[in-house]
DNA sequence: CGCTAGATGAGA
DNA sequence: CTCATCTAGCGA
């Protein structure tokens, strides 16, 4: 029912990518999670892409194989998770923003010190916290690593959407956030929706 | 519920 | 100096 992601799946470009990596399965040790929110990432062309401003970024791109994983620090303090995309009609990246947690769920509770399920990895920083994702990780291959499992269920969810990304200052009209319309993990809703005042 | 300040460090 | 963020704390 669950296929193992393949090198080809990240040959490809990363928009593409990133729409459909929603509703894959992340397991990182003994946590899993469904996919329902990312970001697309283009390594030419996009001003928010760090290889337009990071030489060592660019140095990434060229010397690894799609799939390998790109863990940064962000705000000094925050751990993001990106997947290479390569080999396509565009090279870049893909942003893991959101996980609906499936497994090790206590685990993911101990290490982000919450117990709200909801608030457990609907953020790019607070899902590499609750697996346990570091710098120690960068440029590592999820596709051969033991560690890692990327898997694809067989059907397609109907509800991905499109939007613009979120936390930057350049290229900021791109529709390239992609997420499960609805699902209670998303970091931010596509359509705030305005529920009931008191 | 919404908004804002401040933490904290790598890269260029 | 800028940053692909998060949380606590405040006010309504």
């Amino acid at each position: 029912m669950e296929k193992r992601l393949t090198r080809d799946f990240f040959q490809r470009d990363p928009v593409v990518c990133a729409s459909e990596l929603i509703g894959c399965r992340l397991t990182f040790g003994k946590c899993r999670g469904m996919i329902v929110e990312t970001e697309a990432y283009a390594a030419d062309g996009d001003p928010a892409c760090h290889t337009w401003r990071r030489p060592s970024a660019r140095e990434f791109v060229s010397i690894n194989q799609a799939g390998t994983a790109y863990v940064y620090l962000n705000y000094g303090m925050h751990w993001l998770f990106n997947l290479l995309t390569k080999g396509g009609t565009r090279d870049g990246f893909v942003l893991i923003r959101a996980l609906e947690p499936l497994k090790g769920i206590e685990k993911m509770q101990r290490r982000r010190g919450c117990e709200n399920l909801t608030n457990l990895c609907n953020g790019p920083a607070k899902l590499t916290q609750a697996l346990g994702i570091t710098g120690q990780h960068h440029s590592l291959d999820p596709l051969s690593h033991p560690n890692w499992v990327l898997e694809k269920t067989t059907e397609p969810d109907p509800s991905i959407v499109a939007s613009t990304r979120i936390g930057i200052s350049q290229a900021v009209d791109y529709p390239w956030r992609f997420l499960l319309e609805g699902n209670l993990h998303v970091s931010v809703p596509h359509k705030p929706l305005s529920r009931r005042a008191s």
